[in-house]
RNA sequence: GCGCCCUUAGCUCAGCCGGAUAGAGCAUCGGAUUUCUAAUCCGUUGGUCGGGGGUUCGAGUCCCUCAGGGCGCGCCA
């Protein structure tokens, strides 16, 4: 529990108030006592449910019990009234010199109040992205790494110790394709007489990437091995003479690119895992080893799939692991035919590489087309690990890019797909973190170009920049006095409710941190800022219609150190949220 | 056929591991501009939380069921 958290440190009050009512329950009967904010602020600032979830254990009636543990709290010091409510809640009021004491513990700790400690330096691995490397990024990756990466800093900021990681897909089939692809391109720098439909006719699948990214990938083959790897004329060698040459170096280029992708996007992860790489070291045989060990792989006959059999489907003996043994629905299959690793195998090939590594705790996010893949692999994690690890996956859905209100089609095949850094070119790295953090990942969104760079109040992303901006503009006026000058400022003057429902929004902020880390949730630090500019734009707009309220007063030097903390609290939070989400503030709105 | 996710105001969405009279924004309508940028703010209208059943002192939230939408279902990753 983090200090700086007032919500936290009522309930430890709470429930120290209790185990003194009822001194003969144990510690545990008071576990899910709560302390939130109450719906209806009419009810106070706090609200408790103690009282009812004691209720039953201590043989009481909830209404009797709250009322005495009313009493008991309305004696805190930070406790303005408490009362007993509806079926037996207490709610409480603070008194305002607390709530305004919370501005100088902003002010000291500046963007790292909010810094939780309910991670408890837990090592968590969090996995993103993890783009196949055969093309540049294209819109589709863009919010799994925004989600990824926002959550990454998130749980940071709970208190885990967070390390980002990718996992390069470069062992199968499309990366040969993708080998395949490049070749051609090569051959086309050495100015083959080759059509392309000749040369797609001439490889196995066809020529599945015919973007004009592989052109520079093409050039590069050639300014680097010559002609060496074709024959005479620029026609096509056998795979032998080039495959493994060809794929390293495009796979190598295709990393970089998306590696550029992703900085533009400001994320930048810690470890990028090649699947090829794991395979090659025999973690895939260590795992199946560790399996079977434990009798977790077996060979067997899998029943085709229920109302849509493919075509081909004939029954066949395979290696499979015990899923079912963990909660899934049928066991999974860990080769193929040609004795080489499924997907799902190699992937637990990678998740034991994880565990080696000593994360207790482990996050992907994934597209919603895997969704049917989290069980297994949940399995697969629980097996290896004897149920100590953990996997959470986040799952994002469909992003639809919107323009002049039509749909912008992708198409990947023809090589016009909108890639990410089309999409940061035109409105933003900011403003696409921001609006691909403004809904549930697990709720399709729509992405209106329009709209994102639209500067009213129905883009979030501006009124929050906004609101920020309006804080800088007023501390640049004010001389801009230090953090450590204004914490020491006396506060009394902060007596407005709109002030106070400032200050209450701030003073909330490690409390949404800590939950939205634990729910995994990176969208709530979105909302929590909208909100947070909205109590300040109110106020601003006060200060219009009420001149005592405004921030700057020529006339009352107390009550503008007053508010000027409050402007800088305020500042130091929209910069502490906008730092999770990967924004970044703004100083001035131009 | 089976599994997972979704369904909340006219629209786009929140709703904090069950808590009090379900909240924002947009749209609608009405109002605030000698300023610390009105790019903002205030007020107003609007909901059987998809339908039905169950658990509970209490259900938008948990369970069952039905309907609608999305995704997936052995050698694609």
């Amino acid at each position: 529990m983090s200090t700086q958290d007032i919500f936290a440190a009522l309930r430890a009050r709470t429930v120290a108030a209790l185990a003194e009512l009822l001194p003969d329950q144990p510690a545990e009967a008071f576990a899910r006592v709560q302390m939130e904010p109450p719906r209806d602020p009419a009810h106070g600032d706090m609200a408790t449910n103690a009282a009812l979830v004691v209720a039953k254990a201590a043989r009481q009636a909830p209404p009797k019990l709250a009322a005495a543990l009313a009493e008991k709290l309305a004696a805190l010091p930070e406790v303005e009234s408490a009362a007993p409510a509806g079926p037996g809640f207490v709610n409480l009021r603070l008194r305002e010199d607390f709530l305004r004491a919370q501005l100088p513990v902003i002010l000291t700790a500046g963007e790292s109040y909010g810094d939780g400690s309910v991670g408890a330096g837990r090592r968590v691995d969090v996995e993103y992205v993890s783009a196949n490397p055969t093309g540049p990024m294209h819109v589709g990756h863009c919010r799994g790494a925004v989600v990824g990466d926002a959550l990454a800093n998130l749980l940071r900021k709970a208190g885990w110790d967070v390390t980002k990681e990718y996992y390069i897909n470069d062992a199968g089939a499309q990366v040969l394709a993708l080998a395949y692809a490049a070749y051609w391109r090569y051959l086309q720098a050495l100015g083959t007489t080759l059509t392309e439909d000749e040369y797609a006719q001439s490889i196995p699948g066809g020529l599945q990437y015919r973007g004009d990214y592989l052109i520079p990938v093409g050039e590069a083959l050639k300014a680097r091995f010559g002609d060496s790897l074709a024959e005479p004329g620029g026609m096509p060698a056998g795979p032998s003479h080039w495959l493994d040459t060809v794929r390293d170096v495009t796979v190598e280029m295709m990393m970089q690119a998306i590696r550029e992708d992703l900085a533009a996007l400001g994320v930048q992860q810690d470890v990028f895992v090649s699947e090829r790489a794991l395979i090659e070291s025999g973690k895939l045989e260590e795992a199946e080893r560790l399996l079977a060990a434990k009798g977790l792989i077996y060979t067997g006959v899998l029943e085709p799939p229920k109302g849509k059999t493919p075509e081909d489907w004939e029954p066949r003996p395979q290696e499979l692991f015990r899923a079912t043994q963990f909660g899934d629905e049928v066991d999974r299959p860990l080769r193929k035919s040609d004795g080489s690793g499924t997907y799902f195998a190699n992937d637990i090939a990678n998740h034991l590489h994880k565990i080696e590594r000593g994360f207790g705790e482990l996050v992907h996010v994934w597209g919603a087309d895997h969704g049917g893949y989290v069980k297994r692999m949940q399995a697969a994690v629980a097996a290896l690990s004897d149920g100590k690890v953990t996997l959470d996956v986040v799952l994002t859905q469909i992003v639809h890019v919107v323009k002049d209100g039509q749909p912008v089609r992708m198409s990947k095949r023809a090589g016009t797909y909108v890639t990410l850094r089309d999409l940061i070119d035109e409105v933003g790295k900011d403003a696409v973190r921001f609006t691909m953090l403004t809904r549930k990942a697990d709720a399709q969104m729509e992405f209106d170009l329009d709209k994102v760079v639209e500067q009213s109040r129905d883009n979030p992303v501006f009124y929050v920049q906004y609101a920020h901006a309006r804080c800088r503009s007023v501390l640049r006026q004010a001389g801009d006095p230090s953090a450590a000058e204004l914490a020491a400022a006396p506060l009394g003057a902060l007596a407005d409710p709109a002030e106070l429902a400032l200050i209450r929004r701030l003073a909330s902020w490690p409390r949404t941190v800590e939950a939205a880390a634990q729910a995994r949730e990176p969208h709530r630090i979105a909302f929590f800022l909208h909100d947070l500019a909205g109590d300040f734009h109110v106020l601003w707009n006060k200060g219009r219609e009420d001149a005592t309220l405004r921030f700057i007063r020529g006339d009352e030097p107390e009550a503008t150190r007053a508010r000027l903390a409050l402007v800088a609290a305020t500042a130091t939070v929209i910069r502490s949220g906008l730092a999770v989400m990967g924004v970044t503030p703004v100083e001035e709105m131009r």
